[in-house]
DNA sequence: ATCATTTCTGGACATTTGTCTAGTATCCTC
DNA sequence: GAGGATACTAGACAAATGTCCAGAAATGAT
């Protein structure tokens, strides 16, 4: 992030690296999200559940950028779940000290704001996909634009991440190969 | 929003309030959205065309936060179009200004910070509601929440903003009520 | 290696949603 | 208030997607 000295150490002392076994809850619904985070290592999924069943609305990879937002933000009780896939790592932050920090470090204050506005235009992007893109396009396009994905995440979360059954996923794939 | 003196000053030196005759383009497909705002009144459509077709992915009504994000903050081409349904005015801030003010007022980055913070909030439980609710749900959901929009916003766009047909919508609008 | 568990695929059928189209209602303009 | 445009509803049918289920494939534990 180009942050140096007495800066970086307050950085670095404001974030802490926790690791979680497989199906660890990062956050729980009805719980307030204290932290949010960069994924180190590991998968971490989002869901709620449903008429008794878990929908999945998000997968977060290595190197992204992890929390239920809408908790962490208003400091309200979370909608969603947020649960370790696999044995993981995450560097946490609370929103005490990243407010500290936002307020302390101008440089940090920036970074944050572009965060904030990248994160935007994903999640834009996406919502964008859902109203306009039929599920067959959808995937299509993260087959374009993001294979790795396609790799690594089990096919019956990046159904529920696409807004279809796993069974219709299926169908989607044996016709698009 | 709390500002005084010589701060509110400048804030108000950097929007410009422009005023539009219904149908006309505020961002155009292609070009790079110069600015962002808040409607003063009248309403936008945001669209996207497929197919020769339009989809409206969202409409703007009075007093809420315009603007092609994905393109104001890369500042590259955007890839929607807003335009106006009727007459109306927008408060408008170029990226350039909105800067200016984030660097040169510290409470208008709190402001900045917060706002972002809220759009995100806002955009990601649209996202949710498009992954995990059916058309019929999310109608149900925005009769409940929002029911000032179904009287103003008209049913065809509405209908795309849901991420349905008209045709579909007005299916469920004869079964809800 | 073997067994148990989980994940993926696909058939058969049901439901939801879309397309096409036309009729009716509403709004706007003169 | 007549005529034309626009918006809303709805029937008939088509296509997309979901549900239920069972078998195959992959994975994990012992």
């Amino acid at each position: 992030m180009g942050f140096e000295g007495a800066d970086l150490e307050k950085i670095l002392d404001a974030f802490v690296s926790i690791e979680f076994k497989k199906n660890e809850f990062v956050v729980e619904e009805g719980k307030i999200a204290k932290y949010i985070g960069f994924v180190e290592s590991g998968m971490f999924q989002y869901y709620v559940m449903l008429d008794g069943e878990e929908r999945t609305t998000y997968i977060n990879i290595e190197n992204t950028f992890l929390g239920s937002l809408l908790s962490f933000v208003t400091q309200k009780p979370s909608l969603e779940n947020i649960r370790s896939l696999t044995d993981g790592k995450i560097s946490l932050i609370s929103r005490t000290n990243l407010k500290r920090l936002v307020e302390e470090l101008p440089l940090f204050k920036d970074f944050y704001i572009t965060l904030l506005e990248q994160t935007i235009c994903g999640i834009d992007a996406t919502r964008h996909d859902l109203i306009v893109l039929s599920g067959e396009a959808r995937y299509a396009k993260m087959l374009r634009e993001e294979p790795h994905l396609l790799q690594q995440i089990p096919l019956q979360y990046l159904a529920s991440m696409l807004g279809v059954t796993p069974r219709h996923l299926s169908r989607i794939r044996s016709q698009i190969r």
